[in-house]
DNA sequence: TTGTACGCGTTATCAT
DNA sequence: ATGATAACGCGTACAA
């Protein structure tokens, strides 16, 4: 076997620098800095001698120097509300792949749905130097986002935004919610209770919108009675079954704002005897990953938290780039699953 | 209304630098630089006057000049194998509460249970220049470990290793394992099927061995035929119990090694028209979020990810100031919900 | 106790 | 096209 000359010292660039790199090929450092960044053009010849002079040492360039120096760290903010929800989580996942594709790094922080928490979260991340910031939601105003973007280009979601160095993504809430109301009305449903979201959340009121278009575009009336208050996480859901059961109120389907109060509902239902579908067909939104396995596998909104993780990144690379992003979410579409069924119009 | 003297440049210092807090106090920037890490002992009176131009300017320290000068950067690389698992999601949320609070920031990177991609993810981290390393179970070979570990404070989990610089926190899989089949004994079940993880996995050889252990203990012969392949997603669940079905064999019970195939056993189980517990009785293994919502409720084993997640950061900062872990993690523990029940000895 | 001066590894600005 | 040289913002010997 034959050895080749100098091989790199292990998959570890221990600490070869730039300067070595130069200094191995015989050229200035600021000329392989040049290679490294494509800033100008260079020489065949020495483009060669640096490239293997890279390989042979194995260099690899710090990201810490050069975002002292250059003013980029090649990193970008995503600030999350919760590490671990199973709807953002995936959007997470969408982020990660892309900005890592781009050779970016994301430092993922959590607001936790306050809004004092997301500016402390937009100070560390500032403090970290990060070139650019992706805001999942959360609960920061309008104006305070747009003085952030003002020195950080920015990403938003869930809400509809014009600002200068900023892009909003926003999903189609109101298309959504009128798509599983209309699915459940086709099916001879009328009687549709609906769990919403907290009040505070944006996302909520436009499914409620969406909901009620629904109802009216089928002449059925609305009534208060059947709107349940929610929380967005599954005991809020089961709690408002539970009310709505003891209200006495009639109804032979639900429609919960997302799937995690679906999920509860579909337990207080089970709690009580009832069956779905057969006595209750049962509607969710967001198609979490669960939403397949659940029983029965829940019927649903499609609203692609991974397509939204990936367009919000491309967006930012965007806006990194100089570029204005064109990007728009892909519309909701119903995922029919088990638990509806069709019923004779009462 | 009193205006204070010189207020902050607003909640964002724009580019306040250190020296800029040195000339601002009169004293030398050594001396602010010292009184920011407590380097050394200053004198109360420049303290003070630093403190306060601190607070006037609105400085906040450069992590990224930081980190170039002093080598320490305040960061700490943790891999997990995807940003959205639901158990390893809620490790993320420990790590981060635990690092945040000691002023470091992790850096999430996935490795997708994939050796290749999680030494990717290692030079990424290094080149980032992390001050430790927290490693979420993953294939990683012990040997290539304890070879990280030689330049980089690490804490894995899932594993039992010892090495200098390297702190290992493992669950007791076999213990929790044990425990679960012993309640389905104890409820009188004798045809106990085993769904496994898969074997690359080390976590799937443990629960294996503790199932049996629990059987023999109880005077119950083990059949391979009840032993299942699974990969610890709910599809594998599902088709693991498909099989086991359509295999003739019999069985009154099910022991799922995690909670997700535990929810795919449980729709398999719906499909063919068989009840949870009424006829067969179900328990996994996590107790995942989703478990006390999941229909029937499941009786699962817990091992609390969030406190895996603490735990595992603790010791990282323990490591990084240079003492030896302690930590341990709790002890497995059944949760008794919704999904078994007892019978009568066949 | 405090200040001076240098270095960390890279990019950017000048020259050439 | 390429090379010096000066930042970038901070930590830290070393000196005082």
């Amino acid at each position: 076997m034959r050895k080749t000359s100098a091989a790199p010292s292990g998959p570890v660039g221990g600490k070869v620098t730039l300067e070595m790199v130069a200094r191995h090929s015989g050229v200035s450092p600021a000329t392989v800095s040049r290679i490294l960044n494509g800033t100008a053009v260079v020489s065949d010849e020495k483009r060669e001698a640096v490239d293997r002079a890279i390989a042979e040492l194995g260099f690899v360039p710090n990201p810490i120097a050069r975002g002292l120096a250059g003013g980029r760290t090649l990193s970008a903010g995503v600030i999350t509300q919760a590490i671990d929800s199973p709807f953002y989580g995936v959007a997470l996942r969408g982020i990660e792949e892309v900005l890592d594709a781009a050779g970016y790094i994301p430092l993922f922080v959590s607001g936790h749905w306050n809004a004092d928490e997301e500016q402390r979260c937009i100070e560390v991340l500032r403090a970290r130097r990060v070139d650019g910031l992706i805001v999942l939601t959360g609960r920061l105003g309008d104006a305070d986002l747009c003085k952030v973007a003002k020195t950080l280009p920015t990403v938003i979601t869930g809400r509809e935004l014009k600002a200068p160095n900023l892009y909003a993504l926003q999903f189609d809430d109101f298309e959504g919610a009128r798509l599983a109301t209309e699915h459940l009305l086709q099916q001879g449903h009328r009687r549709i209770a609906f769990i919403s979201g907290d009040p505070g959340h944006p996302d909520s009121h436009e499914r409620l919108r969406g909901y009620r278009a629904a109802l009216q575009a089928h002449g059925v009336r609305f009534r208060q009675a059947l709107v349940l208050p929610g929380s967005f996480i599954e005991e809020s859901g089961r709690t408002a079954v539970q009310q709505l059961i003891a209200s006495g109120e009639q109804f032979s389907a639900i429609f919960a704002a997302n799937d995690q109060m679906a999920f509860g509902a579909a337990l207080a239902l089970y709690e009580r005897g009832l069956r779905v579908p057969q006595d209750v067909s049962l509607v969710g939104f967001d198609d979490l990953a669960g939403a397949a396995h659940s029983i029965p596998p829940l019927t649903t909104i499609q609203q692609s938290g991974l397509e939204m993780g990936k367009l919000a990144a491309r967006s930012l690379l965007a806006l990194l780039n100089g570029e204005a992003p064109r990007f728009t979410l892909p519309a909701p579409q119903l995922v029919l699953r088990a638990s509806t069924r069709a019923v004779d119009a009462d």
